[in-house]
DNA sequence: CCCCCCCC
């Protein structure tokens, strides 16, 4: 069997044998997807015209190909799955992706290995960063990491992101942060935390550069970091590194992960009226200042949603299913849902809030909002408008446009929302509130019984009411936004 | 089967 050699662009959906010779540019950790329930591990491969192509190792496969695709090596790959994409993930004007899987035909070459200059690798300087700041680039960096803040997570609209900082250095002898996100702070960011004390030189591919901290690096999705990587201009920092100790050692030492002045007053947002958002057709999201309050007093602050991507579903609590958004396998749990008004002195505006976002507002979970429902009682709305009333807000509004039947219509959502300012209050209001905020349901529920009389004889009914079904009328379009 | 988003 001999077929001929080709390169990357000859290869095709529609040709069913071939080979190419590649020389591996790049190779993630194994992460998960952002569903979390696939593992993928993705290469950059380059042929020897330097045309790359992106080429994806899934699940049990990854395993399988552990100490093969080793990088900067060439192999000899021959019928790995061939896939259209999406064209916005054409980084290489090649329109397809590889599958690597057990059918993969590979071999390591070893006699005409491709030279690693094909590969054009470049890397990003850090003292010009600032001029970077707001263009799409992405770029890679080759640098030593002296310090480390811990791994923090925080919720913004809807999602729960995961952080993870590292400041570096290079000859240049100006500190930058290194910001990984989600799967690849917990992939990427593990190979890094574990070579922390060598000082270990880095590689970081694929990486867009941000305007917090006055110029700073932040992974994307097909962010790589490789260790100490066999390429010469890694060499290079490896001897600059052995000359600079000292300089590295005492970085090491200083906080790097705080603010600068300029920095602060950079990305400072511009705070819209609600009557220009009420005007404005093109922007989608505007940062506001304003009050809250309830006025559609038939809701129940929740509804019954998948557990993984919150499309509603009308279902008993806990029942198991397969989401036909997600697609995946999911238990149907109530999440909160708000409709709230807000307003400030141009004019005022009825939104959506959801989630870990609507317990600011209601100080409850949708599990209690849920059980008030059961007990054909519901979070007295009173008790929240008072709150409310006392309170002053920064939120982020989410302006979209639908269609039905023919009518064009603006519906807002809330992606996130703040507590800047409680008026006419002691601090000592003000701290319960942020406690309130910080706590787990299971202590909310505590803190309510203790803090709010009114509460406390629904909840003791609620108590005995638990065991109960409940079923959930849906009449709501709970996914319309 | 995966994916360029996002917080101080």
């Amino acid at each position: 069997m001999s077929t001929k050699m080709m390169f990357i662009k000859d290869v095709t959906s529609v040709i069913d044998s071939w080979k190419v010779r590649v020389i591996v540019e790049e190779k993630t950790q194994p992460r998960a997807s952002s569903g979390g329930s696939i593992q993928y591990q993705r290469l950059v491969l380059a042929d020897e015209t330097g045309q790359k192509v992106v080429a994806t190792i899934f699940g049990s496969d990854i395993g399988y190909f552990k100490d093969s695709f080793c990088l900067y090596n060439t192999y000899v790959v021959s019928n790995a799955k061939v896939k259209r994409c999406d064209p916005k993930y054409d980084k290489f004007n090649y329109p397809y992706q590889w599958t690597i899987n057990l059918k993969t035909a590979h071999n390591a070459e070893t006699e005409k290995c491709i030279a690693q200059s094909v590969l054009n690798l470049q890397f990003a300087t850090f003292i010009n960063l600032k001029e970077q700041i707001g263009n799409d680039n992405v770029v890679d960096i080759l640098a030593i990491v002296v310090d480390k803040k811990d791994q923090r997570s925080f919720t913004a609209g809807e999602k729960e992101y995961i952080v993870k900082e590292y400041a570096m250095v290079n000859e240049e002898k100006k500190v930058v942060i290194l910001t990984l996100w989600n799967a690849v702070a917990e992939s990427e960011g593990n190979i890094i935390d574990s070579a922390l004390d060598s000082y270990p030189v880095l590689r970081v591919s694929n990486l867009s550069v941000s305007a917090h901290y006055d110029g700073s690096f932040g992974s994307t999705p097909s962010t790589a970091v490789l260790l100490d990587p066999a390429i010469p201009e890694a060499e290079e920092l490896r001897i600059w590194r052995s000359s600079n100790l000292k300089y590295i050692v005492e970085t090491s030492s200083k906080d790097h992960f705080v603010h600068t002045e300029s920095s602060e007053s950079l990305p400072k947002e511009e705070i819209y009226s609600i009557e220009d958002v009420l005007k404005n057709e093109k922007v989608e999201k505007f940062t506001v200042q304003v009050n809250a309050k309830i006025v559609d007093l038939d809701q129940k602050f929740f509804y019954m949603a998948c557990g993984k991507c919150y499309s509603g579903i009308n279902a008993e609590h806990k029942y198991e299913y397969t989401c036909v958004s997600c697609k995946r396998s999911t238990k149907a749990e109530p999440r909160e849902k708000v409709h709230l008004n807000i307003f400030d002195q141009s004019g005022s505006l009825d939104v959506t809030v959801f989630g870990p976002q609507a317990i600011k507002i209601l100080q409850m979970d949708s599990v209690m909002c849920m059980d008030l429902c059961n007990a054909k009682s519901s979070p007295s709305v009173n008790r929240i408008n008072e709150t409310l009333s006392s309170e002053v807000f920064l939120m982020k509004i989410r302006k979209r446009k639908r269609t039905i039947g023919g009518i064009d219509q603006y519906v807002y959502a809330v992606g996130n929302l703040s507590r800047i300012e409680t008026v006419s209050k002691e601090k000592h209001d003000k701290d319960i509130l942020d406690r309130e905020e910080s706590i787990s349901p299971k202590n909310l529920e505590d803190s309510l019984l203790m803090t709010n009389t009114e509460s406390k004889s629904i909840f003791s009914n609620i108590i005995l009411l638990k065991n109960c079904t409940v079923l959930v009328s849906s009449s709501e379009d709970v996914r319309g936004i």
